[in-house]
DNA sequence: CTTGAAATACTACTACG
DNA sequence: CGTAGTAGTATTTCAAG
């Protein structure tokens, strides 16, 4: 019961020189594989293969092409936040003092570094960022709040909308 | 064939006073796993125990267990968005016409229905919901702005804070 | 209650057709 | 892409701290 695994060989080009696509022909047995590895990677090569009626090999080959391509990125475990003591969820506006590449290039170094920072955008609107952060309560919110956000470099705003209710939180889309 | 069984967690006083923490009690090695599975979940469960320094079938335990208890929620392939088609991401805030349990049931049941939402979530603040919705391009979005967020139940505004540029996006917070 | 060692069943993986 | 074979792993059983 354990996710499937890449031998990261080195295959680069492929046997019929692959397009210069950078999401290279999907067909609808990819998509199939894609679609059921978003929703739980966690299974067996040989069940995935059933699934998709392919045979185990011709399967894994599939797999092991869609992780080399970059297409998946990666096979992670999502965590609880809230089991893990995270169970905080604020979105943050933020708009800075200057609009001078400098400046935007120091505030996202910083940001990145900010403790729970699970999203950071450059946005078009009345912000120049949008943050996620995860933290326990309110009471640590609060002190990231004073002793982190508010320091970040070129800050002229912060603006905070503590989440109140998470109704969906997804890692999948439609392919 | 792979029927895990569960031991209902009757732990409660563990080897050293644990917390009543709902996190029921996670001491250092289980600590280790998650970290390890948020940054890479493919790895095989010899690979993990080594690194956790366990034994397989002791590490493979807690992985279970920790699958059981919830604090595991899955484990997923990450698709790289821009590769399948859905490069473009936008954060939508909404205010609602009425705030009546009624008019907030009726909307998030829309919401969650909306092709490539991500999140959604009750904030605090000018708005009453925060959305993001990934999609092809700036044609893909307006359709999906004119043809279905227009018409989510209940709607009395929709502003769209399009993102320009991704700096951070991850699924992992610290343990 | 948890760990670790050995044995079995299943799987990933590598040929080759 | 599929079949067959090998190597390695997951998983169970069992004994012990």
């Amino acid at each position: 019961m354990n996710a499937i695994k890449l031998r990261a060989a080195s295959r680069a080009a492929g046997p019929t020189a692959a397009q210069a696509d950078p999401r290279q022909a999907l067909d609808r047995i990819d998509r199939a594989i894609l679609r059921q590895l978003q929703n739980d990677a966690s299974i067996s090569n040989v069940a995935l293969a059933a699934r998709v009626k392919l045979s185990a090999p011709a399967c894994l080959r599939r797999v092991e092409r869609l992780k080399e391509s970059g297409l998946i990125r990666g096979v992670v475990a999502l965590i609880d936040p809230k089991a893990a003591g995270a169970g905080m969820l604020v979105i943050i506006g933020v708009v800075l003092d200057r609009s001078t590449p400098e400046s935007f290039a120091e505030f996202e170094k910083a940001a990145q570094k900010v403790p729970g920072c699970m999203e950071c955008h450059v946005v078009t609107g009345e912000f120049d960022y949008f943050m996620t952060i995860r933290t326990r309560d309110s009471d640590s919110f609060n002190r990231l709040h004073a002793e982190q956000l508010l320091y970040l470099p070129g800050v002229r705003q912060i603006r905070s909308f503590m989440v109140l209710k998470e109704i969906l939180s997804t890692t999948k889309f439609p392919l």
